[in-house]
DNA sequence: CTATTGAGAGAGCACTGCTCTTGCTTTGGT
DNA sequence: ACCAAAGCAAGAGCAGTGCTCTCTCAATAG
């Protein structure tokens, strides 16, 4: 129970909230890079030592936006879902990558931070894989939910490749066929790098009519993923 | 001409190309973050200062790198379709895309630096343009050379999007039916994002057979491109 | 009511990118 | 061959960074 015990408890939780309002400004305006202890604390109008009680490094203080960035774009994406569950599968699909896009492009630091080069220490903290996962799993319900008592409209695996399908799937897929699985993972590597193409500048002087050409892109993920055509 | 012209002209050439070495392996050992001038300096035995004469800020030493690191990646994948210029299209695809791989897991900070997100400025620097294309041209090589006098695989474009393709293909892929120029874009980001997936974490705990995954994704990609399956 | 805990303040360390001034050496024109 | 101009290294210094340590004071818990 999370009962509030204390004026003191209370301030804390308040602080802590302040601090990475305030720290989520400075990435927005100037990028991971550029983010200071110290000039979140002076904005707050505390010391920079003091703000030490509430996360014990500059990292930690990355590591806790990360997370939020990550809740903040999955919960997009299961929105985009929501709003399209009624729909065929493909539409569905190609809303939850539009919403993932326009997430990135409306919070381009965030987005870098997160499917960027990653800028703390080399492997995520366990408390990231949680949030990290939601879009992921958003896709696997849209593509659970098309499945759902349907044949499988995909050429069957390479002998190589299926074990490593079929793990996958009881990973963190279950009920999917394998081949389908396969397909979503890839697919969604691959979103990303369609993203960040355009975000990183990638796509300066090669594409300009960016919206036609992401949703192309995205329905052509679909089909990638056995989605039928409608 | 490029005739050495004095021993002060050739000091200047080894002096640059000894900061950029030492940069460079400050980059692969720690990541562009942790890159240092100071440092950099220490170790070549001169005064911090002294490094402005070659380059007036860290960010134009990160910019060197960053060509270079285009360069680099570039060569590899012309390396790998000189090798296998005589092998089917698709084989001489998928062998440009290991090679892109291989370059990336054996310079992963390199890699982070050009397709990650992008440190210093925002908007890369003219002279970064030219070395960035190379892999992509590698891959419109590939293509070109397999639809040299072949009809078209590639079901047609939308309406919507056939002005764009066309316009792309007259800017940089000439000769290419502007389905495939349109294809070749997405896969090549798409290819960035299955690698970057690989390299930043984002496969842990989801993907264990890295290589046998990447090559079938390479070849979906190839597929997508309307090469023959052979 | 007292002992313990948590929080803010301040000083300080080691480091960073970058600028400016001061000498010295190589260069190019006369 | 000489001499001014340009290129270069060195040093000091500025403003900023992450982080640690100590000190003081207020809130909590027994």
């Amino acid at each position: 129970m999370s009962t509030v015990r204390g004026a003191r408890e209370r301030a804390r939780i308040e602080v802590t909230a302040a601090i990475k309002d305030e720290a989520r400004r400075q990435l927005a305006a100037e990028g991971a890079a550029k983010l200071s202890l110290r000039a979140v604390a002076r904005e707050l109008g505390m010391v920079s030592s003091a703000l030490y009680r509430y996360f014990p490094s500059r990292d930690d203080l990355l590591t806790a936006l990360i997370i939020d960035a990550y809740d903040s774009v999955g919960a997009a994406a299961e929105a985009a879902r929501a709003r399209t569950e009624d729909a065929p599968p493909r539409q569905s699909w190609i809303a939850v990558c539009q919403a993932v896009r326009s997430w990135a492009l409306a919070h381009p630091h965030e987005y870098a931070l997160i499917y960027g080069s990653p800028v703390p220490g080399y492997s995520a903290p366990q408390d990231t894989i949680g949030p990290a996962a939601r879009v992921g799993n958003t896709f696997i319900a849209v593509l659970r939910a098309a499945y759902a008592g349907r044949g499988l409209a995909l050429p069957p695996l390479p002998a190589d490749l299926r074990p490593e399908a079929v793990r996958m799937t009881e990973d963190f897929a279950e009920g999917l066929p394998p081949e389908v699985t396969a397909a979503l993972v890839a697919a969604w590597a691959q979103l990303v790098g369609l993203i960040s193409f355009e975000l990183f500048g990638q796509f300066n002087r090669v594409v300009e009519d960016r919206d036609t050409f992401f949703t192309h892109a995205a329905g052509q993920l679909a089909h990638a993923t056995g989605l039928p055509a409608i």
